[in-house]
DNA sequence: TGAAAAGTGGTGAAAAGTGGGGAAAATTTT
DNA sequence: AAAATTTTCCCCACTTTTCACCACTTTTCA
């Protein structure tokens, strides 16, 4: 499980060096295979290749007419791009993601759970302000009992 | 169970000493392996990583769609850190946490039963006066028929 | 008052981050 | 079609940071 933000840079080459805690798992799991996609928060999804296959598949198993499932579709199939850690442990990410995500050099990965996120930096502050800022009136039903 | 309020300093390197009348409970529960992450309070939580666990697997089975569950997933997983003691009975404070609660070099500790807080000093008090400001209106249906 | 435990700070080795260079592949041009 | 230029990608080496361990000071309790 991934947990944990930190604070990296792509390089020159639009390499991204995942941190030394991950790359075990990443290693164990799938020999460094992951898939990166997008997230309609703007920010980029990593996933190990065994743990995307599932949502591709659940994905593409879903009604092609309802316009926001097929809007879904199009956007984390067709963005998916398959990437491998090299020997320093790094991915190269795609001119696409890049610009989609809005990554400069300073970027912020983010743990959650079975993937990763990466965020602009900025975005990536707002976010959380925005998490913080909770309304008595917003709490959903699913949250309700939850106790930390 | 953890109470009561410690008044403690963080070192030049961010490290936390644990009080040590909680130290024996924390290594046979889980070795000193502990979770450190935020609390919309803006102040950190500290879990034993058994406690921890099922949070974090509640949090992790609710709805991505929904933007206020999706964002305390990212606040709350996003920003979990691993730690464990080391010899002495310290933790080191990651320096994202360290931002996001304003800790400099004196901080209180927190019992709060299964977990610890760890406030900014001047967060804590105001807390507390908080706390104290109770107004009639103000009581949720759940505390009607509470006892102290 | 002394001994033991707790608090505090420092140091060095190992690992992680970062950047560069070179070979192979792909593409384009003559 | 061949050759040359460009681009991609893999590997190596250097620099920086991290963290585990050690030592000293202070406090507490018998």
């Amino acid at each position: 499980m991934f947990r944990g933000v930190t604070q990296l840079s792509l390089d020159a080459k639009s390499r991204l060096a995942i941190p030394a805690r991950y790359r075990g798992e990443l290693m164990s799991c799938c020999d460094g295979r992951l898939i990166v996609t997008v997230d309609p928060s703007k920010c980029l999804l990593v996933y190990p290749q065994p743990a995307w296959e599932p949502i591709e598949e659940k994905l593409n198993s879903l009604s092609s007419f309802d316009p926001l499932t097929r809007g879904l579709q199009r956007l984390l199939v067709g963005n998916a791009s398959d990437v491998e850690m090299d020997g320093a442990g790094r991915i190269l990410i795609a001119a696409p993601l890049r610009k989609f995500a809005g990554l400069s050099k300073e970027v912020v990965l983010v743990g959650q759970g079975s993937k990763l996120e990466i965020w602009n930096e900025e975005q990536w502050n707002l976010q959380v302000e925005d998490a913080l800022d909770i309304k008595g009136g917003d709490i959903p039903p699913e949250l309700a009992g939850f106790t930390l």
